[in-house]
DNA sequence: GTCTATATCTCGATAGAC
DNA sequence: GTCTATCGAGATATAGAC
């Protein structure tokens, strides 16, 4: 079975490894000889491809809000109650987040450079459309408003608090071990399933139409 | 007025400096160059003073949480009503991160290294009591649900959720310009007020014992 | 304690053979 | 397209005079 080694195969491999590393070890943590190391390749070829790491680096962190944040596509799929999607966009957005722990610290430090860069990328994912999100979130929360599910709350504010809430755990997590002594084994599978409950009860109940007590 | 020129002085130079770049560029991103020439001194001192960079960089990542978190002490200095407790904390801290807009963004890329520096740290600073907040909190916390105030909520959950919602804005600021289209000139200065309220009534309401509607 | 000058090293990028 | 060898910028760290 004659593997065909054209340009899309060794871009692709590239492409893999290089958001492996860069995750892993940031912006300016990566090495461009750790990649080529991975992709079993060298350096040369990374700068054959790609030119320079931060155009490299440009591409990897537009890949990576599509490939992660286009799986929560799905929970807007059906036009539930809002209680439901609340309830599958947690789910979905953790259990995300657990695969990948360290997306949002990697997402975050990127702001260091000042933002600009993530600014200008989404900017041109929202034009083309492969950044569907934050117009369903948005879409979802104004029914349901309008429904009277829920109470008239600004739709920002209540993203940002679901969103917040969801990945300051995979940000935070040492601070919190140090603060309360965890030792290496504690129960992390079950805190995490705890977690998506507790952040949907909180903020569920926050803005449910008041008189309507569950 | 003859200005004693001791070590102490000199070092508390360096170490203001030093904050501030490590704040504005983060760990990797600082120059030791650009602290010596901000605290108007050479490289060779620093090295002087501190030995290595990442020595200097362990004692200010020690006293960013101090100076920061520290004062959140004040909240906790008069046992209220939780419903006063959580809002001066949501207050206060957003009027912390506002002074200092990048602290979220710094304590984040920090964990991009494992997490093990910050939960020694952090660690060491509760055995020597400078970072008492969160036990302050896990009270005032107990304390409500104890006198009906708030349902049964597990405290580690909750605080959570505060501070997720509290940081999350100063993470993703240029995330939501994106989204929204914002130009350079919004009010920020207002979304920051309405913020604290929001996030204030989601999750009070979220955890306020049902029936007690306000 | 404070400075200048320099050693040493790491890493991204390129030249050039195949 | 892919490789080896190397350049050169930029950074931490140190030696040594004052």
């Amino acid at each position: 079975m004659p593997r065909v080694s054209n340009t899309k195969t060794t871009e692709e491999n590239i492409l893999q490894n290089a958001m492996d590393v860069f995750i892993e070890k940031g912006r300016h943590g990566a090495r461009m000889q750790d990649i080529a190391d991975r992709a079993g390749i060298n350096k040369a070829m990374l700068h054959y491809y790609f030119r320079s790491k931060d155009k490299l680096y440009a591409q990897i962190f537009e890949l990576v809000f599509v490939k992660y944040f286009g799986e929560l596509l799905d929970v807007f799929k059906e036009e539930n109650r809002f209680e439901t999607t609340l309830k599958s966009f947690i789910d979905r957005y953790i259990d995300i987040l657990d695969e990948n722990p360290r997306l949002p610290v990697f997402v975050a430090s990127e702001m260091l450079e000042g933002g600009t860069i993530v600014e200008e990328i989404i900017s041109s994912l929202i034009r083309s459309d492969k950044f569907q999100v934050p117009h369903k979130m948005i879409h979802a929360i104004d029914r349901a408003v309008k429904s009277g599910e829920i109470v008239a709350v600004d739709h920002v504010n209540l993203m940002m608090n679901v969103i917040g809430a969801c990945i300051y755990f995979f940000i935070a997590e040492p601070v919190f071990r140090a603060i309360f002594s965890m030792d290496n084994d504690y129960d992390r599978k079950k805190f995490i399933e705890d977690r998506k409950k507790a952040i949907f009860e909180n903020i569920y109940y926050g803005i449910s139409a008041r008189g309507e007590s569950k």
